[in-house]
Formats: C-alpha cells, sequence, structure tokens
DNA sequence: GCGTTAACATACTCGCGAGTATATTATCGA
DNA sequence: TCGATAATATACTCGCGAGTATGTTAACGC
C-alpha cells in the first residue's frame, strides 16, 4: 500500500468534454442559476479552480455544454435526407421517431427547458441553440415535405414551412413538459401515441383531398 | 402652493394588482432571477418595503402575477364552447384565433417564456401555469375536435388528445419564440399566417377521407 | 532524475439582492 | 382634532456564489 497515494491525475483531453456533460446533465436538473460551479466540478471530481482553467466563464460553459450536445444530436436526424427509396410518409414517421423516440428525447427535453430558462439571462445561448436545434429540425422536416408535394404524394397547396414549425415544437414542448407529469397528471401521455398519432395527423393533413386528386 | 406637497398616497386597494401587473411585464422583460423586487416597486412609484407589506415572498409575486394574468385571459376562449351553431371548423377557427392572434398573444409568449425559467428554481409557478394554461387551452379544443367526430364532420378515429395538445403546444411555441426573431431571423415568421395554415392543416387533417365517408 | 510547466487545488474577495427591522406618515373613525 | 394603525419609506443584515489570486503537484521532455 503506498503511503502518498496519486490523489488527483491530469487529463487535460478527457477533461472538457467531462465537465460539458456533467454541466448539461446538472444544468438541466437544478437550473441553470441554482446551480454552483462547484457542484460541476464536484461531479467530475475536481475543484471550481479547474473549471476556469478550461472555460472563462459560467456562460461559456453553458454555451459549449450546448453545442457539444447538438454535435453529436443531429447526425441520424439529417440521414434521413438520404433516404429516397419508397413514400415520403414513411421516412416522415422514421424521422419523427428518431427525433423524439427512444430515450434520448429526455436529454432533448430537459434542454429545451432550461435554454427557455436562460434566455432572457444569457440569449446568445438561446439563439444559438433556436438556430443549431429547432430550426435544423423544422427544415429538414419541410424538406421532406416539399419532396412529397414534387412527387404528388402531398397536396400541393400544403403550407410545409408551417406544418413543420408547428408539428416539430408541438412534440419538442409536449415531450418537455412530461418531464413534469410528476406534480401534474393531466400533462401525462404516453410518448409513443403522442408520436405517432402525431406523424398520422400530419400526413392526413397533407394527403391530397379526393376533390382535388380528380381535378388533376 | 402648498409648501409641504403630499410626497405618496396610500392605495390599499389599487396597490396589489398594480404590482401584480408591473411584475409580470418586469419578470417577462428581465427574466425572474434578473429582476429585483426594487425594480418592480421603483416602476409603481413605491419602494421594496410596500411589495413585502402586500407578498411574503418573491416567489409568491409570481405566482400571484401568473394567477391574475390567467383569470382574464380565459374568459373569451371559453366562450367559444357555447357556439352550438354551424360546423365545429369554424368554432376551431375562431377558438384559435382568438387564443393566439392579436397583441395578446405577445404577452402570452412572454409569459411562456418566464414559466419555463422558473421551472427548476419555482416548480410550483411552472406546475400551475401548467395546468390552468396549455392543459385548458388543448382540452377546450379537444372538446371541439369530440363535437366533430360526434357530428360526423371530422373522422372517428381521429386522436383528437394528441391532435389539440400538438396545434396548442406548436403554436404556443412558435409564437413565443417570435420574441427572438430579432437576433435569429430564420426564426421569424408572420403570426397570422401561422396560425391560419396552422388551422388549415388541422382541419385538413381531421376530416374523412373520401374512402371512409363511402364506407359509412 | 530533474526542471518546467500545465493541470490541478486552496483560499480569498466582493457585489448583489432577498429578506428584515424599524422609522415615518397618510388617512380614517370617533 | 386627535389617536390609532395601516400603508409606506429607510436602513440595515446576511448568505451566497462567480470570479480571482496564488499556491501545489503530476507528468512530460530532455
Amino acid at each position: 500500500m503506498t503511503a502518498k497515494m496519486l490523489r488527483w491525475e491530469r487529463r487535460p483531453d478527457e477533461r472538457p468534454s467531462e465537465l460539458l456533460e456533467a454541466a448539461l446533465r446538472i444544468f438541466a436538473e437544478r437550473g441553470y442559476a441554482n446551480t454552483r460551479l462547484e457542484d460541476i466540478a464536484a461531479a467530475v471530481g475536481v475543484t471550481k479552480g479547474t473549471i476556469y482553467h478550461y472555460f472563462s466563464t459560467k456562460e461559456e460553459l453553458l454555451l459549449r455544454a450546448v453545442e457539444h450536445y447538438h454535435e453529436r444530436a443531429f447526425q441520424p436526424l439529417e440521414e434521413v435526407l438520404h433516404i429516397k427509396s419508397g413514400p415520403v410518409s414513411s421516412v416522415i414517421r422514421l424521422y419523427l421517431r428518431r427525433a423524439f423516440g427512444q430515450l434520448d428525447s429526455n436529454r432533448l427535453s430537459v434542454l429545451t427547458l432550461l435554454v427557455h430558462g436562460v434566455a432572457q439571462e444569457v440569449p446568445e445561448v438561446f439563439h444559438h441553440w433556436l438556430e443549431r436545434g429547432p430550426v435544423r429540425g423544422w427544415q429538414i422536416l419541410a424538406q421532406l415535405i416539399e419532396r412529397g408535394k414534387a412527387s404528388g404524394e402531398f397536396r400541393a397547396d400544403a403550407d410545409s414551412e408551417v406544418a413543420a414549425r408547428v408539428t416539430m415544437s408541438g412534440l419538442v414542448l409536449q415531450l418537455a413538459w412530461q418531464q413534469y407529469a410528476v406534480g401534474a397528471p393531466s400533462v401525462a401521455i404516453d410518448a409513443d401515441q403522442l408520436i405517432d398519432s402525431t406523424a398520422e395527423l400530419l400526413l392526413a393533413g397533407l394527403r391530397p383531398s379526393r376533390a382535388a386528386t380528380a381535378n388533376a
């Protein structure tokens, strides 16, 4: 047994992302203002000073944490744009399930609440999140709808921009609120039902009516 | 000219609502954490001590301010449930316009961002807002959709719960984000187009398909 | 092995704002 | 008109946590 044990390690490469992930998690749990940098440091096993070695301010830490999350989150989503076979409806169903299904929607919800919380305090973070997150999200869906319009699968007079926006943000908000289902029972709903029903409603709204088809 | 002018008035009846309205406005502008009670007091022409004469804590002030807003906001919305003539579609269009149209959606957006900001700090306020605001909002719409299903105007297999939820929260979030259109230009959109297109998309999604009608 | 320095820790400052204790004064009732 | 007291102002406390200044040590290059 070594009398003098190694008390801490140098981890210049892993530290930053360790800190970013802990930061996002704890910020989301307790809120930005209620989280002390010491808490984040402790969660990683270091102290506050270390944070300031890598990040200049609490605000920057948050911004970088959000960036760090978006980097990974959007890869599987943008993939669906490469699917060219089969009806667009199926691609849309797949897209919505990938974006909001499974466990990761948990993080997404929590991040949504977090950034809204700092919208007035740190608007830059909120803007950044808006552009890299939701806007990208609905632009992908809008593209898919446009494709369906071009192929005749969807009504030509459908407003794809609005349809994409409302669908995506509706799901985002509903799922975010699920975090608070305890304490507000009337908010709770099954996530899969929410996603699937929404997809079907959207597709039904986009499908050409019989009348319009007859005209063509 | 009176040598000794009246420097302040006693207004035991008006003060509370004056304070509540100023509080909601300033909280929304600057965020809950960034707002000092002294600022709210100053906006009304009093000092911090006066606030503590009427409200026991900053948290209570926020809660009461949200309540105070909801009291007035939902009256015109619940009225539409009494409209029994004409197609349900028209009632739904009217409802969405009343809920989100005009200037008051401004307040609604700002309030939405505000309460999300305190979701982790002061969950009670958030829960309260959720139940009295959004939940009530989508329950009204769900009722209308159910009525349309009963009358055969809408598809019998439509998921009115999910349709109402996603439509309402989608609009809420989109309109809330409009507050930040400056600084994030790709978010900006015309509010009326947003509301009208959403209404048409929803109604198109609810209308029976020709096939289903033929079966009946 | 042995400086050197980057990666950490430790110990402070410092301002801010919620809450409180206390002083002042407007106004009502008798 | 004169207490009495509710409505307001004033002046403080006090804890908290971001940021900083300065130590300490792990690990790499030579």
